[in-house]
DNA sequence: CGGCCCCGCGTTTTT
DNA sequence: CGCGGGGCCG
């Protein structure tokens, strides 16, 4: 009946599939055809009859989870839509808002995202009157993210004395203060952090044995995708709720665990087999996606780790060409080199953009690499795993709805507050603020005690900022009314323009308010468009009438996307940048990884300790077996580094690799590097510098043609392209033209040579300022109220003035 | 109150 | 070097 489902598979995945029915191990290798049989073993158990709401399938990225159920769709048809599959974070938190109630949350509790938690904490440090400087938010919350994912609540870590000998130790002794604090605050707000979705639940599971038991008897099958990268708190709650069927399949791959520095615990994946006695494991260790060489090569780089899980990964597919190393002077000509590589190569192959890839360790490398392939011309696009919600309007729309959804949110309420200005500064905020506190309630409702004070209880300046508070509440409530009555998308975008950030963007003709809007036309989208798919799952049956598509439901969804999980408009023919972590997953004919330098990659924060090293050794490994068909490696004797040029030394990896499966362009063992040729130090970075700059300015001149090379930093802006959300089906007015009107009054406002309407100035004007003397306007530009002034003074130069301000006098 | 300027900081990687 | 946060001026 299944054969279909077992053809083309080798023996080893066919009984990775074929044995659904006990605890599993599945461990394979890069390019072993993980995700064919993970599919395959779903779509094979339910056409053994196995129903497919009884599966739970965990993976790390939305997109995994989608590309999977489509897959799964295609062998055994919509019955796929009932298996329970996403990230850990989104099914839990699916889960927590079900349950909240039974720990203490509301139901509709919203989401931080890292920068609620770090102002939170500063609040907190502010608060005890602990300097800031030694508590830094950024410090505070890793160590709680830490102490969340070990699954130590505040009150265990606070009893433990190791800890708090860590903390004094760090100088931060009322860290488990703070914490306890933080969870406090966390929860009078409603709200839990990313780390909360994973620590709650499991309190939850703890806590409420109906609970777990009820999700036991529902998820008799689980499976797990990128074991290796599962940490504690993940791991426990796979253990409780597999404890009953014992149903468990894990996926994964030692060799490529690279997220320890977020909690990921390798331990997970070594010790199966302790934890499951009767496990049986399945080894895929055949290769269909590299040629010989470049499994050889990686496999004989990963040798040189001591925790590994034996396994011997191969490939049949063809011998191919060894691996190309190169070596530059410096970071910009390495990038001029890869990029004059990587373009020969793909036109003489005839080869498309987007079959190559350039990996890098550290996001800030891109650019180097960025301006060279501009310089020839070649398209390109960076990969950035952005969360969507770092875009400011985006995070600032998302405030308006969560406030809406969730009034107790005061990180939400100070976000927008004041967003876009409506006149409630600071000191106002404070008010507030302190009066929430003094009080113990939410700043919403410290803001509505406010309005509905009477006035005669107030000074006039009390009056004026209690009306303007009014003005903000009462267009709260009436969204919240909205949100009641209008579909999601309408009411998304009621909220996007009543709260007054449509217009403020429309006002601003740069290129950034271009993209915001069009930013926020693609949340809004995202709405309409999780409006029908909750409709769909209406008509299927799958959902009931009155969860009607919950505005709850989508804004925790929005929180846990990343650029990443959207659809990107494949169209694009053109190489790909990206950061080695992101590229896990993916495959490409041509790889070329870039500063395969000591101290970068390896990073010299990992190589402090033997398991930081082991783990650099790892990504290297995934970073080369991303590549299909060529593989090339570089590195750079100098390197701009916190805006000096610094020495590097290839990487240890690259002589880590059998020298018989390497082709380098220079020796890889010299033993000493350009770093410590030591006759004198500046005279080196002189010389060396001097060499480089002759030979780039030789480059320039031969690419730019007409450059002198000082144009060549100049218009390098270009707006950063965002992923498109998947696009819709029905055409809608883009924001932005919705009112071209006050689009081109901006337009041309900054280009107008001559006096704007209103301006007492013209442009060439010889005007005198108090403080800079006499000058000459040079431009003009209308804003709402006010024109600002470009003016060169004779003696101090460029200045921008507002006319209202400056007291300029006409000479 | 809001915009501008200066200073200090940081760089791993991110669900 | 680029950015964000804090302080000061218009």
């Amino acid at each position: 009946m299944a054969d279909d489902i077992l053809e083309g598979l080798n023996p080893a995945q066919r009984e990775a599939v074929v044995n659904y029915d006990s605890p599993s191990l599945i461990i394979a290798g890069a390019g072993s055809g993980k995700t064919r049989v993970l599919t395959s073993r779903i779509a094979y158990m339910i056409r053994e009859g196995v129903a497919p709401h009884n599966i739970l399938a965990l993976t790390f990225t939305n997109k995994a989870a989608a590309e999977m159920r489509e897959r799964i769709t295609a062998m055994v048809g919509e019955g796929s839509r009932y298996i329970r599959m996403g990230t850990f974070h989104s099914v839990f938190s699916r889960i927590l808002r079900e349950n909240a109630e039974l720990i203490g949350f509301p139901q509709s509790f919203t989401i931080y995202e890292p920068n609620d938690t770090k102002s939170l904490l500063k609040t907190i440090v502010r608060e005890r009157n602990l300097s800031d400087d030694r508590y830094k938010p950024g410090v505070l919350a890793s160590r709680i993210s830490f102490a969340k994912n070990s699954l130590i609540t505040p009150g265990a870590y606070i009893a433990n004395a190791t800890l708090a000998a860590d903390d004094r130790r760090a100088q931060i002794p009322e860290f488990g203060e703070i914490y306890a604090e933080y969870c406090r605050r966390c929860r009078q707000n409603g709200s839990m952090d990313f780390d909360d979705l994973l620590l709650q639940t499991n309190i939850l599971l703890r806590d409420c044995p109906d609970v777990l038991e009820r999700y036991q008897r529902l998820f008799r099958y689980i499976l797990v995708d990128e074991y290796q990268d599962t940490n504690y708190a993940q791991y426990v709650i796979i253990r409780r709720l597999s404890q009953l069927h014992s149903n468990l399949c894990v996926v994964g791959d030692d060799a490529q665990s690279i997220y320890s520095f977020r909690g990921a615990k390798i331990e997970n994946i070594l010790s199966f087999r302790r934890d499951y006695p009767d496990a049986k494991v399945f080894k895929l260790e055949q290769n269909y996606r590299s040629t010989q060489t470049i499994v050889d090569a990686a496999n004989s780089v990963i040798e040189h780790n001591s925790r590994r899980m034996e396994k011997e990964c191969f490939s049949k597919g063809e011998r191919g060409e060894r691996i190309h190393v190169m070596k530059a002077y410096t970071d910009r000509e390495e990038a001029e080199m890869v990029v004059t590589d990587l373009r020969d190569r793909i036109r003489s192959n005839g080869d498309q953009w987007s079959e190559a890839a350039v990996l890098y360790r550290t996001n800030n490398q891109s650019l180097v690499i960025e301006e060279a392939l501009r310089r020839k011309g070649i398209p390109y696009r960076i990969y950035k795993g952005n969360s969507f919600y770092e875009h400011k309007e985006i995070k600032d729309l998302l405030a308006y709805i969560r406030l809406i959804v969730n009034p107790r949110d005061d990180e939400a309420f100070k976000r927008i507050i004041n967003t876009p200005s409506r006149g409630i500064g600071d000191t106002t905020v404070e008010r507030i603020e302190n009066a929430a506190r003094d009080r113990g309630i939410p700043m919403w409702d410290a803001a509505e005690a406010i309005v509905t004070t009477p006035d005669t209880e107030k000074d006039s300046v009390m009056r004026a900022v209690s009306r303007k508070i009014g003005e903000f509440v009462g267009m709260i409530r009436t969204l919240s009314l909205e949100r009641e009555t209008k579909g999601l998308y309408d009411f998304g975008m009621d909220v996007a323009s009543r709260s007054g950030l449509i217009a403020s963007y429309r006002t601003q003709n740069t290129p950034e308010a271009t993209s915001a809007l069009d930013n926020i036309e693609e949340l809004l989208n995202s709405m309409q468009q999780f409006n029908e798919q909750c409709e769909a799952e209406i008509r299927s049956g799958e959902r009931e009438e009155f969860e009607r598509a919950g505005i709850e439901e989508w804004l925790q969804n929005v929180m846990l996307m990343t650029d990443m999980d959207k659809n990107e408009e494949d169209g694009g023919n053109k190489v790909t940048l990206m950061t080695v972590h992101s590229a896990k997953g993916l495959e490409y004919k041509y790889v070329y990884i870039v500063g395969c330098e000591e101290n970068l990659f390896p990073s010299l924060r990992a190589m402090e300790s033997v398991e930081g090293l082991e783990e650099e050794r790892r990504l290297f490994y995934v970073a080369l077996t991303r590549a299909k068909t060529f593989a090339t490696l570089s590195c750079a004797e100098m390197r701009f580094k916190w805006g000096n040029m610094e020495f590097s030394r290839p990487s240890r990896f690259l002589s880590e690799i059998n020298p018989i499966y390497v082709d380098a362009d220079f020796n890889l063992k010299p033993g000493r590097g350009a770093g410590t040729r030591d006759t004198n130090g500046e005279s080196a970075i002189e010389s060396l510098r001097r060499r480089y700059d002759v030979r780039y300015a030789q480059k320039r001149s031969e690419t730019a043609g007409s450059g002198n090379g000082s144009a060549e930093r100049q218009n390098t802006y270009v707006p950063k392209s965002v992923p498109q959300m998947p696009q819709q089906p029905q055409m809608r007015p883009s924001l932005r033209k919705l009112d071209d009107s006050t689009a081109q009054a901006g337009a041309s406002g900054t280009t107008a040579p001559a006096a704007a309407s209103g301006c007492p100035y013209s442009v060439g004007d010889r005007v005198e300022h108090a403080r800079f003397g006499r000058g000459t306007i040079r431009s003009i530009e209308p804003l709402a109220t006010d024109h600002k002034l470009m003016v060169v003074f004779d003696g101090s130069g460029e200045k921008t003035l507002l006319a209202r301000f400056a007291k300029l006098t006409k000479l």
